[in-house]
DNA sequence: GGGACTCTAACGCCGCGTAAGCGTAT
DNA sequence: AATACGCTTACGCGGCGTTAGAGTCC
């Protein structure tokens, strides 16, 4: 009865919003393994691995590496356990706050990422405005 | 008298905040090509083209392939050309607002990620916080 | 002629997308 | 026995980074 409420990974794929290839190469890479297999050879993924996808997905936007991802989810699980002995918080502790950089970092470059875009947004609907209009002029 | 005010790679990269390789790869594409060479073969460019690479740079954040990019910029340009004849600008129109759209569309993918990163922001900074308060306790 | 700069050519990388050919589930 | 789903293996790609070895500028 630990076997219940297993996916596989098309419903996986369908309600976390990932492709098939990508879940299984978080998985090669060790970023993601599925908890079992079936018979068959079938990758079968519970809750929690369902939950940690979304995690993974929501680190995307920090544009991490892959390793880095791994690093960072793996650390806050060990802070998170309350087992992890407290000799080894410290390093924990400094990797996070890394990351925490890290992010805000990132946090400034979409910022920046952003305005640029919304610059370049209001100039092509200035440009499309004023050359349609100009068609008109010279159209109708 | 042409020729006057042409700039080698080096201070180009330096001007415009690019690689080297970065310049040479958008020449090699076509994207962003040197106006001329030295006689030894060094590329020369003059101040249009680090206006161009400017742009080229600033279009980065709309995420477009090389070729989407190389022709929204020549879109524009010939858009921006008296001399384009008026049988040509309603396809032109037409490609400027499919970039405008997809402009629009990377906006709100930024804002969505911006958000995602803050939100991931505060939570780091939340466990880095009762990280090491929780490691003072034990502490001192 | 010496040091800083630049050239081409080539391989490497990451995070998957995309078949191809074959086994599993129901 | 058909159909849908999954498996592994392997190649491809975009946008450069990064040598390596040779040539150029001044």
């Amino acid at each position: 009865m630990e076997d219940e409420s297993m996916y596989q990974i098309g419903q996986v794929a369908e309600a976390v919003g990932l492709s098939l290839r990508t879940i299984r190469y978080w998985g090669e890479v060790d970023l993601v393994p599925p908890s079992g297999r079936s018979q068959g050879g079938f990758r079968l993924y519970t809750d929690a691995d369902i939950d940690r996808l979304r995690l993974v997905k929501n680190l995307k936007p920090l544009n991490l590496t892959i390793d880095e991802m791994r690093d960072l989810v793996t650390v806050r699980d060990r802070l998170a356990e309350p087992s992890t002995p407290a000799d080894q918080r410290p390093d924990l502790v400094e990797r996070l706050a890394l990351f925490a950089t890290i992010a805000n970092e990132r946090c400034q470059r979409l910022r920046e990422q952003l305005e640029m875009v919304d610059a370049l947004n209001a100039t092509l609907q200035d440009e499309l405005r004023s050359a349609t209009t100009a068609a008109e002029r010279s159209g109708p």
